[in-house]
RNA sequence: GGGCGAAUACCAGAGUGGCCAAAUGGGGCAGACUGUAAAUCUGCUGGUUUAUACCUUCGGUGGUUCGAAUCCAUCUUCGCCCA
């Protein structure tokens, strides 16, 4: 994997850049839809690529693991030959079922022992083993075990969690530089910075992460229960020591306007289940707001989901249309709901890596943190 | 013409003297969702409202009772059965 920048914003940390895999290349800023099980789900893998115009998406550890189960991903030569993605897949190691399903957990030096949620029996993931279940699913950039802890997490919990995950970093680390790519492509592997919202904890990570000379770097433990105001002032703290030619993970964010600030950060690549997830559930984000599609207002609304949008979704299906297939419980309107709001992440980011390299981010930021928070 | 049964909030449907503004489900209205155990979850759904408060409701009318959706009389409508 490589990182080349290609500009920086004026009176801004965002910057351009490019990362090339051995599945293709990659515009940064960037986001990435999050495909759990191998699928983003409702969205054919065309559609992202023709329509939302994804140039790389995640899968999961922790979840491909318990199903289908390694063997299966091997003989079918990989998750790319699996699902049918051709360009860059990036998997998460299970960090954040450490926290999301914690309690199905149990953490110990060696590594952490979860229950599986399908039928309860018992894992060990070590930082080795994740490495491994990676190299099966040959994801084009594989993260470290981390522990996620809480946002509200208090001083010392997140001193001795941080200390478990160096500690499970430098062994995933070390386990990655002694083992290979099974399926003739590269791979790289993401360290992860933690410390919870404690900036001495963040700065510690930050170094520790940066001296182990990853192709890439992440920021993990954000989003999840402290303010934004926070997680903002973390990422600047921990970006002040990542180093700067290589991409930077924004783990799990986040709204549109969390990532426009992340970029205007220096993050490079973000992800996030709120564009399906909240799309599923009836959300629709626009370069104007966001829209509840079951709300009545939108009952006799003909008018396209978004007249300009970037998407066919965007301007062949009504509102109407579409507030008609959720209360009906249509699949397609989850479809719908999921390609229009990934589509619009897509152009997002898009627009930011434009206005960086035409110089006018900043204002450019400004002018559209205060319109995504609208609510239509 | 006779007999029996039923009428409860937007719908369906519990409740059969006080703990009933009335279970439950559906529908409706709104909210939440951040490295996906999520096509999920939460709240509201007679009125006034800060309300553990008051007012108006259980087909209509009139009674019994300290007190009625619940008991009685009668009327109306609907269903089933017999002519």
């Amino acid at each position: 994997m490589d990182f080349e920048l290609k500009a920086t914003a004026p009176g801004s940390n965002a910057r351009a850049g490019v990362i090339t895999t051995d599945h293709g290349q990659i515009e940064t800023p960037i986001f990435m839809p999050v495909g759990t099980l191998g699928s983003v789900k409702g969205v054919h893998t065309h559609e992202l690529r023709d329509d939302v115009k994804a140039q790389i998406i995640l899968g999961n550890t922790y979840h491909l693991y318990l199903r289908p189960g390694t063997d299966i991903i091997e003989k079918a030569g990989g998750l790319h030959k699996f699902n049918g993605w051709e360009k860059p897949i990036l998997t998460d190691s299970g960090g954040f079922q450490v926290f999301s399903l914690s309690d199905n957990r149990k953490l110990t030096d060696e590594g952490a022992w979860f229950r599986s949620h399908i039928d309860g029996s018992k894992h060990l993931f070590t930082p080795e083993k994740v490495v491994d279940i990676q190299r099966s699913i040959g994801s084009d950039i594989m993260m470290a075990l981390d522990e996620c802890p809480p946002g509200t997490s208090d001083y010392q919990y997140s001193r001795k969690s941080l200390d478990l995950t160096k500690r499970w970093l430098a062994r995933g680390w070390k386990h990655f530089n002694e083992t290979e790519p099974r399926y003739g492509h590269r791979q790289a592997f993401f360290p992860i910075v933690q410390g919870c919202t404690y900036a001495d904890l963040r700065r510690e990570s930050a170094r520790f992460v940066a001296d182990l000379g990853a192709e890439g770097n992440a920021i993990g433990g954000l989003a999840v229960g402290e303010p934004a105001e926070v997680m903002y002032d973390m990422i600047e703290v921990v970006n002040e020591i990542l180093p700067a030619d290589r991409p930077r993970y924004l783990m799990g964010v986040g709204t549109p306007v969390n990532i426009l600030e992340a970029i205007d950060r220096g993050v490079d690549m973000m992800d996030c289940v709120m564009p399906t997830r909240n799309g599923r559930n009836g959300m629709i984000f626009t370069p104007e707001g966001t829209m509840n599609m079951r709300n009545r207002k939108w009952a006799d609304d003909f008018s396209p989901l978004q007249p300009d949008g970037p998407c066919y979704v965007d301007r062949v299906y009504s509102k109407a249309y579409v507030r008609h297939l959720f209360i009906a419980e249509e699949l397609l309107a989850m479809q719908i709901a999921s390609i229009h709001n990934l589509a619009f992440y897509l152009w997002l980011v898009g627009e930011a890596r434009r206005h960086i390299i035409e110089g006018d981010f900043k204002t450019w930021k400004t002018e559209m943190v205060e319109k995504l928070m609208r609510r239509l």
